[in-house]
Formats: structure tokens, C-alpha cells, sequence
DNA sequence: AAATTATACAAAAACGTTTCAATAAAACAA
DNA sequence: TTGTTTTATTGAAACGTTTTTGTATAATTT
């Protein structure tokens, strides 16, 4: 507490831009700059450089030398200039971080996973979001690559990832990963959840309570995650017998915005409800369709889960604060944004080394996790 | 679509390593530099610089050199290395955003007026998440001082602020604002919504629908914006003469987690309903403690709004998809964060012309926006 | 003792801009 | 004509680093 006022004191007082350093010839000088702890500690800047950043020449700077150049730095509050430093070495210790919608609550857990890991090595992020827009995510990656961000993380959710975004990808020549869309790509990694073995669970979930009329509700079509998500219940299908009405199984509208499928979903449920079909429990595409669900369903008389099981997926964070809360299948957002982290930072160390190596494709475990909207048949 | 493919086509050939410029002497550079583009257009350095960021001095250059270096420029995809640009300018269109919690719901609208506002002016937002703890907020402040961001956002949501990091954030010379606490200081500015307002209207529009009996989970005691809610409350009872029973309003403990403020309030109107006290409406201090106290009602077999409404305040996203959808408090988050990035930039261009301006501080109205969970006394 | 190697530091050359001061030509005024 | 202003362009000096190369001195080996 007290040390961090001392501290960060003498830094201020260093960035100030009236004369910091007194005493010198005509000390107007706005900034200390290495040269300045040079002069106070008696040795040239090149030594002080090679001391403050532990160069592999320093192995050859005796302790009494380093010491005082350290104790200099210190109480002239020296802090390197950061541009200089990036002018020279290339390097700013920043990466660009790319969402396509903020809003989508998707991306919290994942951007404090990136957050957290970033912090780690002493990156930063740069936050960009490209609200859906083409042409704003190009004009954003166009900013970050002039800032010469050292990687790239793109969070691809709720995408309608077309194949010239991807390719144009390809191009930068600069470490980059997507998280939530699995690229073949060769120069791109990617970070996944396993939404196959996802949906799987989920139907496997509901027939394990005894639910045999299942209705779904599906997400756009367009979308890799909803492909494969239903995958995983065909597959499950296939495994076990379950017969799938198709009349019971309805695909939200291809649509841009994430917030939404709540409303789609409600207005889907209700139409799936007036065609007077009986069914047991609903699977959604996710937790926002599973909202919009539950609104229906309640809406019509049906209680959740007495008279109808919910499932979602995704587990955002409100799943669990909902009346019922949410049975789900969790995604682990936080590590998943961890796992990008780790993955660009060590395309950045070997990208420094010249070391060429392959984009990495990771793909994480979903893991169910049981609440109040789903019960079993009485 | 296309012209994007050609235009950033260029940009990234000119960004790549492999010799991008042919024909010349020993040609192995790496970037186009603006001696490339002066080579190309045959006019100085200097000449070229002048043209391309319209500096005064390009009031004396004819039309034709201008268009031939432009053209130039841009045949050679030149890109101003931008770490060069800030040495010597010492801007770069950065500026830190510094959360405290950013799994606090209520940071994500802000933080999206934020983006959208920076971007209209070329900004980019570097992103810090403090996690509550104030040694990483202080590690982060430093960070981002270091690299001479040009403004500093900082979002106290669910912040005991103590008075230290006011003082500290004194001592740097850049602009600052600070968003949901309010200081009297005349060097940082402020923008925070009207809580106390807020307090005010929410109560009234229960004691509108017939209210007598309310209950009142508030705020942790250390938090502004408890007390100022409270004293809207208050107010609002001089005013009209509603008495309060005092043993109806509880508070949640001092906690650094926003989000076990659901668990809180789940705990804490459980113990008000074992007072026995009967009452008709409760309100909460944010949507988080609504949602733990409507968990606790309907857990308690008190129907919401049939037995007992409830209303919140912020109206976080999650609160129109509750069910019952929450009535509550709505604060224009994304207006506050277009708001402070607006003070910021204003700050920084008086800076630049080094004219002197006082902190503003700006307070936003709230707006009470009703749904579905609360009713009229039958 | 001479030759070699390790240690300890510094000078200078980048890195890619922007901007100030200088210059030269053209235009204008006296 | 000469002197002054306006227009058009440039060289060179920063900006603050890091890194390479060079040069002493000291330590070690031959």
C-alpha cells in the first residue's frame, strides 16, 4: 500500500513534463531517458541498457556496476520509452483481440481467460468488436495490423464466418488463433469446444430422465456450432434407437444479432407448441434460445420442468440465476480464452526465433451440468 | 467484398518479410518505409511526410506532387510504421480502459459505448480487468502509463474505492475519467448516473401500485451508490409519508464479488421471511440482488409479482429475459461510456493545444422501465 | 615473456518518423 | 534594377532505444 505510493509517485513525477531532473544544464527536459541514468550512474547508455534488460552481455557486468545503474534507474524513476523500445526491437507486447459482438455474454468468460493469461507474460490487450459488420471487423484488423499487434485472437462467435474472411487471414503474416470455429487452415490455429460430443450429452441427459418426445430448437443453419451440435444428437440416434420427430425440430432464422434468438426462440417455441404435438423436454441450440423456451412454454401453462425439461448449452453466466435455473451444457469459456492465449504467445516466441511451426487446433471437453430445468419422467 | 481483398492484399505484402520492394539496390528489406515512397515519387522524405498527414506545410505543395506521392504511396502499399510515428509525436491513439470486474454484467454495455464511441475517432482501447484487487489494478495503472496511453477510462463498478487511488490517479498528468463514482476532484472527471433519482422512482412507482409494506435489500454499506439509492428512498418518504419499517431493510455484506451478490440477496431474504413480517413488494439494490430474492420468494412459495413484487436497478441484459422479466431502474450504460470517452477526447485535444480545462463531471438520468415483476395491490 | 582469452565498458549506427531551418526559385513591390 | 515576399522543396536534427563492433584492461595460458 505504502510502497505502491512511493513507487508509482516517482513515476509520475518522471512522466511529468516539468522539469523532473534538476540540476541539469538547462533541465527543461519533460522525460528521464536512459542517457540521463547514464549520466547519474557514471556509465554510458549502452551499458545501462544491457544491465536494465539482462542483454547476454550483462553476464559480463560486474554486481557493483549493475547495482548502481539499478539503484540509478530507480530513484530517477527511469521507465524505458516504449515506443523507442518498439522501434528498435519490433516488439510491443500487445496482441489485438477481435469479437464480433461484445453483447453476446458468450464472451465474457473467454475474454478474461484471455485477460488473465495475457496478464501473465505482461501482454496487453487490444480490444476491438466488430458489432456483426464486415467492413468493420476489416477496418479493425487493418488498425491492429498497423499497429503492429504481435498476434491476433479473434473470438468467432455467433459467426456467419464466410470463407474470404478466413483466407484473408491467411495473409498477415502474424500469429493468429480463433476461438469457437475450427479452421483447416494450416497458418490459422483454432481453440473449439467439443459441441458434437456437446449435444450428444445433452440428448443423452433428457433420455436418461426417461424423455423419449423431444422437441428441439435448433440454431441457424449457417452456423458450424449448430451443425455440429446436431450432429451429435443423430449420432446419439444412431447409438441408442431414439426416435426423432422432424416436425418437432425447428431451426432458428438465420440472423446476425445474438440477443435475439431469445425472441426467435420464443416465437419458435410457441409455433412448435400450436402444432399441438406432445413432447416431454426441449433441447435448445443454447442458453439464449433456452430462455426464450422457458418464456413460451410458461407463457402457455407448461411448467419447467414439471411439465416440460429445458436444456440449453453454453452455460453463460445467467443460466444459473434463472427461475429455473438452466440444466446445460458448459463450455469452458474461461480456459478456452486461456488456450488461445497460450497458443499465440508461443506462435510469438517461435515466430522470434525463426522457428517455423504448424497452427495448433485444440478442441475442449463439454461437460454437462445439472440444474432445475430438467427432471426426469414421473 | 473485393476491394477490401486488394486494398489489405497490399498492406500485408507490405507488412511481409520477404523483399517486398523489387528492383532495388540489395533489396532485402522487410517494410516499406517512407524513404521507398520518396525514392518512387522522387521528392524528399520530408516532402512525402508533409503530403501524406496534411501538415502545414503541404499548403505550398502543388496538386501534382501531392498525387504523384500519394500515388506512390499507395502503389507501394506504404504504411507509416506507427511506433516511429509516436516517438517522435508521442500520441497513439490509445487509451486504457480499466475494469474492475468485467464478469460484473453491468460492464458489458459500457463497455460496448465505449468501443463504439473510440472507434468514430480512430481510438483503440487497450483492456485491463483489475479482478477486484487492488494490486493488479495498480500493476495495470502502471502498465498502461508506461505506455503513454493518451486517456484513462476507468469503469468502479462494484468498487470500495478507497481514497488512495483517487490521490493516485492525481498524480499522472493525462486525462482521466472515471465512470459510476463520483469524485469532487478537479482533475479527474466523472460520469455516474442519477442513483439517488433512481432510488426515488423505483419506490414510487411501487408505492403507485399500492405498495405500504416494502421491503428493502440494500446495498453494501461501503458502496456510493447504496447510499445514494437509500437516500432517494429516503426522500421519497419525507415526501409522502410512507413509513418504513426498519426491520424490513437489510443490508448485503461488504463482499468483492458482484456476482455473489445473488447469492447474498438469496440468503438474506430468506432470513427477512422468517421475521415473519409480512410485505407486499421488495426492492433490491441492483438486478443481480432481484434475482436472488425472487429465487428466494418462489422458493418460499411467494408467487412474483402475484404475492410480492420485485424491482431492480441497471437493468442489466439478463433482466428482460428473467421470468419474470424484472422491472427496474434502467441506467444508459452505453450512453455513460460514450459519455466518458467523449470527456477523454475532449481532454486530450485541449491538452494538445495546451489549453488547461477543469474535470467535468456529467450525471446521467435513470429511467424506470416496468415489466413483469411487479403489480398492483388487487 | 609472449600470446591468448575473458572481462568491462563505450562509440556509433541503426530503427522510421516528423519538423525546423535553410535554400532556391518564382512572384511581386519599390 | 534591387529588394522583399511567397511558394516549393530539402537536409539534417531530433525522438529514445538496442545492438554491433571496437577497445582497453585484466586474467590466464603457453
Amino acid at each position: 500500500m505504502l510502497g505502491f505510493n512511493k513507487q508509482l509517485g516517482t513515476f509520475f513525477r518522471s512522466l511529468r513534463s516539468s522539469g523532473g531532473n534538476v540540476g541539469r544544464k538547462d533541465s527543461k527536459k519533460a522525460t528521464v531517458t536512459i542517457r540521463d541514468v547514464a549520466k547519474a550512474s557514471g556509465f554510458s547508455a549502452s551499458t545501462v541498457s544491457i544491465v536494465l534488460n539482462n542483454a547476454p552481455l550483462a553476464r559480463y557486468i560486474p554486481l557493483p556496476t549493475k547495482g548502481r545503474i539499478q539503484k540509478a534507474a530507480k530513484t530517477l524513476g527511469y521507465h524505458p520509452n516504449i515506443f523507442a523500445k518498439s522501434l528498435r526491437s519490433k516488439r510491443n507486447h500487445t496482441v489485438g483481440v477481435m469479437l464480433f459482438d461484445i453483447t453476446d455474454p458468450y464472451c465474457t468468460p473467454i475474454l478474461r481467460g484471455i485477460e488473465n493469461t495475457l496478464y501473465q507474460s505482461s501482454y496487453l490487450p487490444i480490444l476491438t468488436d466488430a458489432h456483426n459488420e464486415r467492413s468493420r471487423f476489416e477496418r479493425y484488423l487493418e488498425m491492429l495490423l498497423e499497429r503492429r499487434v504481435e498476434a491476433l485472437i479473434i473470438l468467432a462467435n455467433w459467426l456467419f464466418l464466410d470463407i474470404n474472411i478466413l483466407s484473408d487471414l491467411e495473409k498477415p503474416e502474424i500469429p493468429t488463433v480463433i476461438i469457437g470455429r475450427e479452421l483447416q487452415s494450416n497458418s490459422t490455429s483454432s481453440v473449439t469446444v467439443d459441441d458434437e460430443g456437446g449435444g450428444y450429452a445433452a440428448v443423452a441427459h433428457l433420455y436418461a430422465l426417461g424423455h423419449r418426445k423431444i422437441a428441439f430448437v435448433r440454431g441457424p443453419k449457417a452456423l458450424s456450432s449448430s451443425k455440429n451440435r446436431w450432429r451429435g444428437v443423430q449420432r446419439f440416434t444412431r447409438d441408442t434407437g431414439l426416435q426423432i420427430d422432424e416436425r418437432l425440430a425447428v431451426d432458428l432464422p438465420d440472423q446476425l444479432n445474438p440477443n435475439m434468438g431469445v425472441d426467435d426462440a420464443f416465437r419458435m417455441t410457441q409455433e412448435l407448441l400450436k402444432q399441438k404435438r406432445p413432447f416431454t423436454a426441449l433441447m435448445a441450440y443454447d442458453d439464449m434460445t433456452a430462455f426464450g423456451a422457458v418464456r413460451a412454454l410458461t407463457k402457455a401453462g407448461i411448467k419447467v420442468p414439471g411439465n416440460c425439461s429445458v436444456i440449453g448449452f453454453d452455460d453463460v453466466s445467467s443460466a444459473a440465476l434463472f427461475v429455473p435455473s438452466l440444466t446445460t451444457v458448459h463450455q469452458p469459456l474461461e480456459s478456452m480464452g486461456a488456450s488461445a492465449v497460450n497458443i499465440a504467445i508461443d506462435s510469438i516466441s517461435s515466430a522470434a526465433e525463426n522457428r517455423k511451426v504448424p497452427a495448433i487446433h485444440r478442441k475442449l471437453p463439454s461437460e454437462i451440468v445439472v440444474r432445475e430445468s430438467t427432471r426426469a419422467i414421473p
